[in-house]
DNA sequence: TCAAAAGTGTTTATAATACACCCATGG
DNA sequence: CCATGGGTGTATTATAAACACTTTTGA
């Protein structure tokens, strides 16, 4: 990491992933096991450092590409943390991005091959320096972010289920929703395509498939997708 | 400014900071005319580089009060930007900052020595490198944060009346309120203390002195504030 | 036949909007 | 006495919230 000579007016460059994803119970993040000091053994949010030719955007997704395998993710700059000592090993500034996956596309090979793992909300653990801070603040910028983009369908396979969505939006948001109130104001966005499909895993009676229609996304406004949930 | 040798793998670190300032009639911003090249000449808005021991919040506070004078500036970081040659001379991320400030409390004197005027928004310049981006998105963030936080009042005077509190909303959201609701509005928030003093500067009649109330406000939650206006 | 999840509408409460007249005073 | 901006309340509409029963079918 931070090999050889570290000059005393260097401030290195940094860019750390809050990456989400969904397994139709929890919203889930993906953290990685450091293998190296310091912190060694500790959790930590996959990050690394910016190249001379790249963007932090640029940086952000490489960074994702290299953890999950998959292109195009769902990413948004959340914030650039600068305390002067909150990597002991050299000045770094981190600017962060939280990136939300469908938690299905990932390549499980690249993940354990970095000791990744997939951690509850709920469940995470102290992670190495100001890491619990920046997931805070990507939590809740997530969750204003769904209640004025769709967004959320990123987190979802292709085909889902009404029951599903509303899981989704129940996890992000932490808070149970009433079922029939839920799908009224969905509904009412006029954005999904109710196919002539079900799913029947989930109970007897089978549930109908959704999906999202991205073209009747594009022709609205930002605005017309604001729910109160 | 960028003196002496300039490494290959060098990245500056510059902070920008977008100040909006109130003057009864329209939302101003503040900017200075670069003395100095490249793009000697244009208008730009305030910065400078990150020091070695400071924190990005830091920085954007000495830049702060280097142009105003004005210590304990309601501010906010905005964005990082860091297009690879978003600036011409040397490769330079710079992380943007808004700021909010009550224009009659500046000082004149160091606004001048730094060739800095305010334009309202609806007047600015053709700005050096991303500056009207960076300029573009601090107006947004300011509609969004003051629908959910009260913090137009730093733009105000520390007595102000109902009709500027509204000309300061209007200006902010660029669009006309009816003034009975905008007060029935703000009366339900309860954070303001009616004053028995009155302005007669405005009117024959006078009208009504207000001041922020921050006790009051500091027992409330943010979400009290959601304002739809 | 029953357990388990899916599906569906209406009523009530709250919040947003539209709207018009009188007041006080200095000139 | 009148021109100017200040101040006030209610009716209407739109949105959010609360709420319960029927349907389907595999085990």
């Amino acid at each position: 990491m931070y090999k050889g000579y570290i000059p005393e007016d260097k401030v290195f460059l940094a860019v750390d992933c809050i990456i989400f994803g969904f397994d139709d119970e929890d919203l889930k993040v993906l953290l990685i096991q450091r293998d190296f000091e310091p912190e060694k053994g500790k959790w930590s949010l996959m990050g690394g450092f910016l190249k001379q030719n790249e963007t932090l955007d640029d940086a952000a997704s490489r960074i994702l590409y290299r953890l999950t395998g998959m292109h195009d993710i769902y990413m948004e700059q959340l914030y650039a943390f600068s305390e002067v000592d909150r990597d002991p090993v050299a000045r770094t500034i981190s600017t962060s991005y939280y990136a939300i996956i469908n938690i299905e596309k990932h390549n499980e090979k690249l993940i354990e091959s970095h000791n990744a793992k997939w951690f509850s909300l709920s469940k995470v653990p102290n992670l190495i320096f100001d890491h619990n801070e920046m997931l805070d603040k990507a939590i809740k910028r997530l969750r204003r972010r769904t209640s004025i983009n769709p967004i959320g369908f990123e987190l979802l396979p292709e085909k889902f289920t009404m029951r599903q969505l509303q899981k989704l939006y129940e996890a992000i948001l932490d808070k149970e929703l009433d079922k029939r109130n839920f799908i009224n104001k969905i509904r009412s966005m006029d954005i999904l395509i109710k196919l002539n499909e079900k799913d029947m895993t989930s109970s007897t009676k089978g549930s109908y498939l959704h999906m999202f229609d991205q073209e009747k996304y594009n022709q609205k406004n930002d605005n017309d997708f604001y729910l109160k949930l």
